[in-house]
Order: C-alpha cells, then structure tokens, then sequence
DNA sequence: CTTCTATTTGTTTATTTTGCCAAATAGACA
DNA sequence: TGTCTATTTGGCAAAATAAACAAATAGAAG
C-alpha cells in the first residue's frame, strides 16, 4: 500500500472511528434529531459532563458535528446527515445472518 | 440511557469499530470488487500475515465479511455490499468544510 | 469586579487495541 | 506417515482510548 493510500484510509478511518463508540452512536442519533447543549446530553447518556463534552469535541474534530455558542450554553448539531444512512447499513449487518446475493454468487464459484 | 438502548448502541459500536482501522478499511474496499486470500491482502497491505489474518477474523467476528476454504487457501469476501454507501458520506465528511442545509437551519436559529 | 452557570481542559489510572514473533494447526500431496 | 504451504493462535510489549475528578475558562448577570 503506497503512501497516499494509506493516508486516505487513515483519514477515512479517523472519522470512522469517531463514530466507533456507542456513546457517540447514541450522541449523534439524538442530534440527527435536532440541537442540544452538553447538559441535556449529559442526563441523556448517564457520564460525568466532561466526559460528554470530550466524545462532543472528539466528533467536532472530524467535522461530523458542529458547535454554536449561545449566552451560557453551547449548542451542539450534527452537520452531515448521511451517517445515519450508515446506520442503517450496520443494522443490516448485526441482523443479517441472512444470505445475501454476494454469498450465493461466492458459494457457486 | 436505558440498559436496552445501550445495548443497542453498544452492539452498533462494536460493528463500526471493526471497520475503524485504516487496514481493515483498505482490506474491505478491496474486498468488495472481489474474493482474495490472506497471502493476496497480505502482499496489498504491508504487513505480517498474522497481523491481516487478525483483521480479518475481527471482520469476520462482526458479520462484514465471510471466508470459504478452496484447497490450501482461504478466501474471503464481503458479505454486506452497504458498507461501500457509507465511505461515500465518509468522504463527504472529509471534504465538507463546504456549509450544508443543515448548517444554514442551524444558523438562522 | 464578583459571582454564578455551562463547558472545557489537565492529569491520572485502567482498559483496549495493535503488531510482531514464534509456535500451532489444517489440509494437500508425495 | 512426513512434508509443504497457507493460515491461525498464543504471548507479549507498545500505543491508543476512555473515564473520572479537580481545576480552569468563558460569558452572563448582579
């Protein structure tokens, strides 16, 4: 694997990985669901608020989401909404023990 | 969060985390335009054989890809097409510094 | 300028992940 | 059976990640 290569899929890797856990699973589902601020975060997922806050500028740092101070409070809201289609594919993939088209055509190889 | 909605997410980080590694996200990409053995991969990416039959078998382990015994060799492949969806919004994240929809909702709250 | 609230950052500890080497295994084939 | 090839597994050290607590910061409000 050349270089270049493999600096793309470490930078793919790295957003990847950002959504790798389920606390930030959790933290980007509910704001693919609109705005929130640290506190009401913190009460959804029961963790000390700076830990909240860590997984929040971790998932800032790839750019999946973003953050909008206002008076005290910062709001926090997701910027591309296409990984919840993600998702959706790993649902299939923890449910699916079923055969795909993929297996069949591999099986008769 | 209750224990049931953890459970959720925890089973949905585990699926993501496979998929967090920039090796196994080359060995998927790769894998998804056709079956190879681990001498194959193991030659793409540059590492011990030993070190890609772990990747593999954690792949494996999450459902994303499947191996088949021919002969002396192994050959795996991608069970779950999906996958590839969703390096295309990894890219978009990548590269979208650019304001989307979202952003501007956001910003005339 | 002091205080109050919301959030972030420093530090430390425990846990998990990764990668390599060497040893074990599985099947092919003489 | 013994040997060869392809792959997996055990063990271990290095690196990365996660969580908590306490201390620091930023802005609001008195």
């Amino acid at each position: 694997m050349d270089p270049a290569t493999r600096e793309l899929f470490t930078a793919r890797a790295r957003v990847i990985k950002a959504l790798a856990h389920p606390t930030r699973l959790f933290l980007v589902d509910h704001l693919s669901r609109g705005s929130a601020t640290v506190g009401e975060l913190r009460e959804l997922v029961d963790a000390d608020m700076s830990t909240v806050s860590r997984h929040l500028a971790l998932l800032k740092g790839q750019g999946i989401v973003q953050d909008r101070r206002q008076g005290n409070q910062i709001f926090y809201s997701l910027r591309f909404p296409c990984v919840l289609d993600f998702f959706q594919c790993v649902e299939t993939v923890l449910h699916g023990s079923a055969t795909t088209t993929l297996d069949l055509m591999e099986r008769q190889k």
